[in-house]
DNA sequence: TAATAAATAGAAACGAGTTCTATATAAGAA
DNA sequence: TTCTTATATAGAACTCGTTTCTATTTATTA
């Protein structure tokens, strides 16, 4: 079962399984699209007697970071968290849907790989796509 | 000259073309990249006795409602604002030195040229780089 | 079961961006 | 030029999503 792989990566990451992030899992597992902190707090809320922010945004920040959730930054200028699908959890980018807003994501780099340009050694950088997804077009 | 057709759209569009309004344009047409309302605020406070954001956001409002700026946010969750370039001739990105701040230019497009990916039509591409230039390396 | 390192709730802080309002100013009219 | 009026401005105060701080609680392991 697909939890058990997360639960286990937890382990792997040294994070411990408390109930809330179990929730949280299953949250994500359960409605496979992206959710804002705030949605996710209310749904915690309405499981346990006690829940806050921080804690909600700790978890999916950690989340992020082992490479179980993937974030992106909608036009509302709030975070929102996704299950991340892709197979290696490494570099990827993402193209959102000009007209319904829904977030694709892939793994393969557009960018040749340069390492140099116009005498600049190239450190990182900032890719942001738009397009029209296979629904809306 | 192309100052001003942007100060002809001012007055078309019934803005006024306050000194503050002529800095800004100024500057996109100077940098010719995206810059934050913070860099711009900084300029404006050099160059004149007073300035305030309030001000600096609400024209790069007006100037983005009326087509003379484009408006992206990157993943510092900060706006950037860049010249409209629909007129300007060639498709050119920018890299920023991550030491001194300066800016290169290169009309070579780094992305792959693909029409589609991840079942989406790739409409348009925000690419920002970082690195370190010739003098600073 | 006890030890301890990590997770939590709640309050307070942070910061980019916005709203409010009195004053200043650009632009057209007299 | 000077007057008039609608727009632009500075500065203070505010909004609100997100983060930091800290004392308490809890999952893990020994």
């Amino acid at each position: 079962m697909f939890l058990d792989i997360l639960l286990a990566k937890l382990r792997t990451n040294k994070l411990k399984q408390t109930p809330k992030r179990k929730a949280i899992l299953k949250l994500f597992l359960d409605k496979r699209c992206f959710l804002s902190p705030e949605e996710i707090f209310v749904v915690i809320k309405n499981g346990f007697k006690k829940a806050s922010f921080p804690s909600i945004y700790r978890n999916l920040d950690e989340l992020y970071k082992i490479g179980i959730l993937l974030k992106v930054q909608k036009p509302d200028r709030r975070l929102y968290y996704a299950l991340c699908t892709a197979e290696d959890t490494g570099h990827h980018h993402h193209i959102v849907c000009v007209k319904c807003g829904k977030i694709g994501e892939f793994s393969e780099c557009l960018l040749l790989n340069k390492k140099k340009v116009g005498g600049f050694k190239i450190l990182d950088h900032f890719l942001q796509l738009e397009g029209i997804c296979n629904e809306c077009s």
